[in-house]
RNA sequence: GGAGAGGUUCCCGAGUGGCCAAAGGGAGCAGACUGUAAAUCUGUUGGCGAAGCCUUCGGAGGUUCGAACCCUCCCCUCUCCA
């Protein structure tokens, strides 16, 4: 096994019971989980046909116009395809909707183990894997995002990794523009894509599109900052309230992001976020999937974590981040902020030591996994499995290829 | 052996007679999420419940209408002196 390879696959090949060298749990560490009652995964199993990701959705038409009467913006394209509506707008040449191929979606809380779940589905299907983890798209940063490796790469075709540089903007509605065509593509040649990844926000916006607002507009996002130190959040929060009242009501007072993200979209287009979200809604299909959830107990899933931040010490993560650093990857960028690199970087700079920081970046991905959990938790399309039992997910799999075939 | 300080709800820590199931922080748990999403934010945290009731502030007694808070004894921890 390389190097670089992760724990994520040891657990699915081999016995649980098989410790990576070094796998011991240090005791240092703060705040080890305490897990009081026995979580049980929900196995929702098979979802009833109103919620099967593979029923076609009867009433969502393919394209609909907006309150107005015209079709909204897709860039000028006229919503002939079914395009994603992003900022770029990359006219998408096939419909798929409801008639083309699906995709398969994996996902599941960081360490289940679906890097090496997705290696071996893809070669079963004879398809390709398509990344959909927001920081694995970043070049240069290997270790702490649990990259696949060369040989993971060597055995199946992976899309969407190593795409931008850690100084570069990406979003959501980037990553369906570059994601969008790599699916067609591969539907073109009749693969079935397998979507990895943990980013709920990213999947979501691969199958149900992102609402066409606008991109954030660097002069105005330094402007509402600008006015945040003068006069504080709470007043743009309370202009955001006047200006448009369901965002002012729906986002909290103390959740800046997305106060400024709200007043940015309406200062920029003079439309609210509201207005474009309503319209927006999710409501069209771009990509049917087979949506699968990856899920192991809590307690399992934490140990996991455990194990797999001292790999990624033991493997160098520590240099990695420094390398970053000496390129010019400076501690503010928005990758450089994410789980691990952001606590790497503190060390580093010598706020904490390695031990500190190893224990918050154990603390934080426990965290992460929880939000994960959340996330796809809230998505009754996603049927959810114990990471373990690889034959039920094949067989389910199958099941929903075939259905789909047939 | 002597002197002093202290033992508070999962942890740290405030509280020094009623307004205390007990501030604040941490950790945990739950939730939200449409262009930063590995981000950002929210709620909750003794038990049972509708009010309310029950158990809790090292242990056992006591004072008081009433005690985490006052008194006595005991146990334990820390510091200093021998």
């Amino acid at each position: 096994m390389g190097q670089t390879i992760l724990l994520e696959q040891a657990g699915l090949c081999t016995p649980p019971a098989l410790q990576p060298p070094g796998g011991l749990v240090p005791s240092f560490c703060c705040g080890a989980p305490r897990t009081r009652r026995n979580h049980s995964p929900a196995f929702p199993g098979v979802a009833d046909d109103t919620a099967s990701p593979l029923a076609p959705s009867k009433t969502v038409p393919r394209c609909a116009p907006d309150s107005q009467g015209r079709a909204h913006s897709c860039g000028g394209s006229g919503c002939k395809p079914a395009a994603p509506c992003s900022s770029t707008a990359v006219p998408h040449p096939s419909v798929p909707g409801e008639a083309g191929l699906p995709i398969v979606l994996l996902a599941g809380p960081t360490g289940v183990g679906k890097t090496a779940f997705a290696v071996r589905l893809a070669r079963l299907l004879e398809t390709e894997i398509i990344n959909a983890d927001s920081m694995q798209v970043y070049r240069f940063m290997d270790i702490g995002t649990a990259k696949p490796g060369a040989e993971e790469r060597s055995l199946v075709l992976h899309h969407l990794l190593d795409v931008v540089n850690p100084d570069e903007p990406f979003d959501a509605a980037r990553y369906l523009d570059l994601a969008a065509p790599v699916i067609e593509s591969l539907h073109g040649s009749g693969k079935i894509p397998v979507v990895v990844g943990g980013t709920g926000l990213y999947m979501k916006v691969l199958t149900r599109g992102i609402c066409p607002a606008v991109p954030g507009d660097p002069a105005i996002r330094e402007q509402l900052l600008c006015e945040e130190r003068e006069k504080g959040l709470a007043a743009l929060h309370a202009e955001l309230l006047a200006v448009d009242p369901p965002s002012g009501q729906r986002i909290h007072p103390n959740d800046r992001q997305r106060v400024l993200r709200a007043l940015e979209v309406f200062r920029h287009t003079g439309e609210t976020l509201s207005g474009s979200q309503d319209r927006h809604r999710f409501a069209r299909t771009l990509f049917r999937a087979v949506k699968i959830f990856l899920v192991r107990s809590r307690e399992d899933v934490y140990q996991r974590i455990e194990r797999r931040v001292d790999a990624m010490i033991a493997q160098g993560f520590v240099k990695e981040v420094a390398g970053l650093l000496e390129m010019g990857y400076g501690p503010n960028l928005r990758p450089m902020l994410s789980l691990g690199y952001k606590q790497i970087a503190a060390h580093l700079r010598g706020e904490t030591s390695l031990d500190e920081a190893v224990c918050r970046i154990k603390r934080e991905t426990r965290r992460y996994a929880k939000r994960q959990m959340t996330w796809f938790r809230a998505d009754p399309e996603f049927q959810w499995f114990d990471a373990a039992d690889e034959e039920s997910i094949l067989a389910r799999i199958r099941e929903e290829l075939a259905k789909h075939k047939g």
